[in-house]
DNA sequence: TTAGTTTTGGTCAAAGTGACTATAAGTAAG
DNA sequence: CTTACTTATAGTCACTTTGACCAAAACTAA
């Protein structure tokens, strides 16, 4: 893992230079939370490993390379912090506060992103990259529990947009398994077949002749999200 | 009127430098059409005086000093174009492609402002600085077409969530005028009465006692809007 | 076979929406 | 002064959506 933030050599030197430019990504995934079983948005941090706010946790992230667009700078980000490839990629805020970090100026441009818990489950953790449930984290470094927290709200409003939830389950799903992601995104109950008919009411979502077998009950029909992402400036032109 | 964006020194001495980071602002007002004579947005765009793109025409823009945020960069833009101080005033997208300009990579954080109409008519105009009907620009330097129909986009958007529409107008104004808001941005003529309806049963908006006199026909009575604007991270902590 | 649990389909009243009609209140023309 | 015209404002009615709730279907476990 390379050193976070973007430092110019000698700041000292140019009184006037730019503010630094660096990307950070937030990256949700579900896992079963350990008391409930239920599932839980949790997700990855590293662990500063040096100054400022050095041992604390943060967002991945990193200086913007010159050769790479904004969002693929974000993409590096998530693969090399987890090895992961994410199922929704879209742009946050930029966040350019004149004291985000006490040594230097930085303007961060700020990604969120989702990723899909059959890849989740085998995401790289180490001494410095850890796995952390969204509702409880420590006191991170930075901004970043500001950030973390606008990521949510967002996270909250697409998901009543409709679009997003289906990044965070595998291609394969029932209309329950959509239901706990909204429960668990949004921290409150859903009534079963009040959820279960608005969902049947859109036509992305496509039924499947499979069954979820293995369960203890009465086997759920499998469904399929046929919808394409948003339309972000960064994605409008793929049809 | 300085130059739009930040040329560093000597790109060719250093390969590696970042990118540079620059503010722009779309600005949005209302404005008579000079064929129907109802209102129609209009947003005010500068000349560029050097290359590239030099006698284009480009959105307000500059560099980032190093002293002030992005938003206060934004609305320096603003003040420093047309004299005038937004009602409204939120970043929009940071747009990093690495091909949108061809001298140099250029990281643009672009904000979009609304102006109330008792402002926008006297902003000042010059040979380098006008005003142009929204849906009738021609072709602009950069991705600022690009730029600016997203900024359309999003305030088709926020025009639907509802909170607004009354930056384009003045303090008090009549829920005709409202009207008349939403059918210029949204392109297409809304039921008067469904549309009234709507608009009192909204908390926010504010029977006053005075009605607007001088029309041709009965006076309309004067509304006041009393909401308080987004939560953007930036404008989350004024209460 | 029975109890328990989840899936799935349905009803019902309340609230919201779009199309439309009607009245109120002013100005302008004759 | 009266009438035509225009906009403001109120109300009706059918249709859709939403939340709360009930019930049958289909499976497992005992």
């Amino acid at each position: 893992m390379k050193g976070l933030y973007y430092s110019s050599a000698n700041v000292s030197e140019r009184q006037a230079a730019p503010p630094s430019l660096a990307i950070s990504t937030v990256i949700f995934a579900l896992r079963p939370s350990e008391s409930s079983g239920r599932p839980t948005l949790w997700l990855p941090l590293v662990r500063r490993i040096r100054e400022p706010f050095k041992g604390l946790w943060a967002l991945p992230g990193g200086p913007l390379s010159h050769s790479e667009s904004l969002q693929d700078a974000a993409a590096r980000n998530l693969r090399e912090t987890t090895g992961l490839a994410p199922s929704y990629l879209e742009q946050l805020y930029a966040f350019g506060g004149l004291h985000r970090s006490p040594t230097q100026r930085v303007v961060s441009i700020v990604y969120w992103a989702l990723v899909q818990p059959t890849e989740a489950a085998l995401a790289d953790e180490s001494e410095n990259v850890r796995w952390f449930r969204a509702d409880r984290l420590g006191g991170l470094a930075f901004d970043h529990n500001a950030i973390v927290d606008y990521a949510l709200w967002r996270l909250r409003n697409k998901l009543a947009y409709g679009s997003v939830a289906y990044h965070l389950l595998g291609e394969y799903f029932t209309l329950a398994q959509v239901r706990e992601v909204y429960e668990a995104v949004l921290d409150r109950e859903l009534d079963p077949a009040n959820f279960r008919r608005q969902l049947k009411a859109t036509p992305e979502i496509e039924e499947t002749g499979e069954f979820l077998q293995g369960g203890k009950h009465r086997p759920p029909r499998l469904y399929r999200y046929t919808g394409r992402p948003g339309l972000d400036p960064d994605n409008r032109s793929t049809p």
